[in-house]
DNA sequence: ATCGCATCTTAACCTATGTTTGCAAGCGAA
DNA sequence: TTCGCTTGCAAACATAGGTTAAGATGCGAT
């Protein structure tokens, strides 16, 4: 099975066999992490850019009174950090959430395969395109859903994803986050996100034990939520490659 | 005065004269449109890259119910579509808040100067990740601020983004919006829009009439709404040009 | 000057969600 | 097995914010 970073660039460019191996061979130091570890933190200017490879991890900013805001998950295939050097240093954290697998590329390794690549270059720039929609996403599910339809979209958006990287085949995923990092993320509190389970489950929407999510009916989910997957601009059909 | 685009991306990267000169010249039928026109729609593919280039407009998504939720605002010196090419089309829409000037740059133009001058594409993309940046900070605004302290954010943002394109000068500003407008970017409803300004003059943090913001006490309201600029990137002094 | 429409303001009432707390269930370590 | 910790669940209560509706205010057009 290709490796999840690939399979995700191929949705934003059509890349070269000689582009993708190149990618593949950049990817160095992958190591194993454990739940709930800082890998990058607020101000930091990372040397290597990072990638996950399993499990989950996510954006954050922590307030003042310790408040903690999740801002994206970050799910195999995707980049923590791929452009930072533009900016300077983080603006924000990023920290897994499961355990998981991370790996780095050498930015200068990087920005000379791009320079030789347009069309590398125009994936990596096709993916923080792709993330920052799926940030206004997000401000559209907290400013203006409630909370069922709000979680709901999250589950939505997380299997349209992880099905981008072969993930989810069958509406079924790993997906071991606890109800407090599901808080986090929805700008609710965690008590709440229970209440709130509680009636996805009750409704036959999906199910949710052992760290695996099951989405039961994916139409009904996704017309509960009012999820349109337009905005994950996932163009061609979603990783159907030959074998 | 100077253009408020070539304002703006001299925070990003240090522009030479030459292509300083090389954008202004670019922009071009720079038109009047009035207060709540839509400018681009959803799925769009926009031929010309759109600035404003005085007022407020805003990046926005409509929900099925009619509910509306405004995801940026837009001011002068930003770009509407810089990089919508990549992605094929729009995923949300851009509308006018307030009667603004917009400015077209063909889009072919821009990318052959662009590829002459690194240093301006790197402002570019400098532009478009300060533009995520915004939106992160807005996702933690949404999910974690009290709506009093929310409200207040947005106004030491667009205070500091004002600042630096030189349109406010002592903390005070145009900001002509309605407060349905305001209610509709932080998520709540507009009478509660009006309760939480109430607040926020009683507290001697601002007054707010006839389109006319004032911040009374920069710190003072930045402290309210633990405000911190570092999001925004403006490295160096903002705006002190010799002249 | 006055009419008509937008916007702002206020009030009364309602509901979603937060807070606090206690307990149960799962699970890894000794 | 038992201990200890994290996570899930539930109930009682508190409150921020939503909804509806009705005046007030401002302002452009005639």
């Amino acid at each position: 099975m290709a490796n999840p970073l690939v399979r995700k660039l191929e949705h934003g460019a059509p890349l070269s066999d000689e582009e993708k191996d190149a990618l593949a061979k950049l990817m160095v130091g992958a190591r194993p992490v454990g739940a709930h570890e800082d890998l990058i933190a607020e101000g930091d200017a990372p040397e290597h850019v990072h990638v996950v490879l399993e499990g989950f991890a996510c954006r954050y900013k922590m307030l003042p009174d310790g408040g903690r805001q999740i801002m994206a998950w970050l799910v195999p295939g995707d980049f923590c950090d791929l452009h930072v050097s533009l900016l300077g240093e983080m603006d924000h954290a990023i920290a897994t959430l499961t355990p998981s697998v991370i790996a780095f590329l050498p930015r200068n390794g990087l920005e000379v395969l791009a320079e030789d690549h347009p069309t590398l270059t125009r994936a990596l720039w096709w993916a923080t395109l792709v993330d920052e929609a799926v940030l206004r996403e997000w401000l559209v599910n907290m400013g203006r859903r409630p909370s069922p339809q709000r979680i709901a979209h999250m589950f939505c958006e997380v299997r349209a994803r992880l099905h981008a990287v072969d993930l989810a085949p069958d509406a079924i995923m790993e997906f071991p986050l606890s109800q407090t990092d599901l808080a986090d993320s929805a700008g609710i509190s965690s008590v709440h996100v229970n209440r709130v389970l509680q009636q996805l489950r009750d409704e036959g929407l999906i199910t949710w034990r052992g760290g695996v999510l099951q989405v039961l009916d994916v139409g009904a989910l996704e017309a509960f939520a009012g999820f349109d997957a337009n905005y994950l601009h996932l163009k061609g059909p979603p990783a159907s490659h030959a074998h």
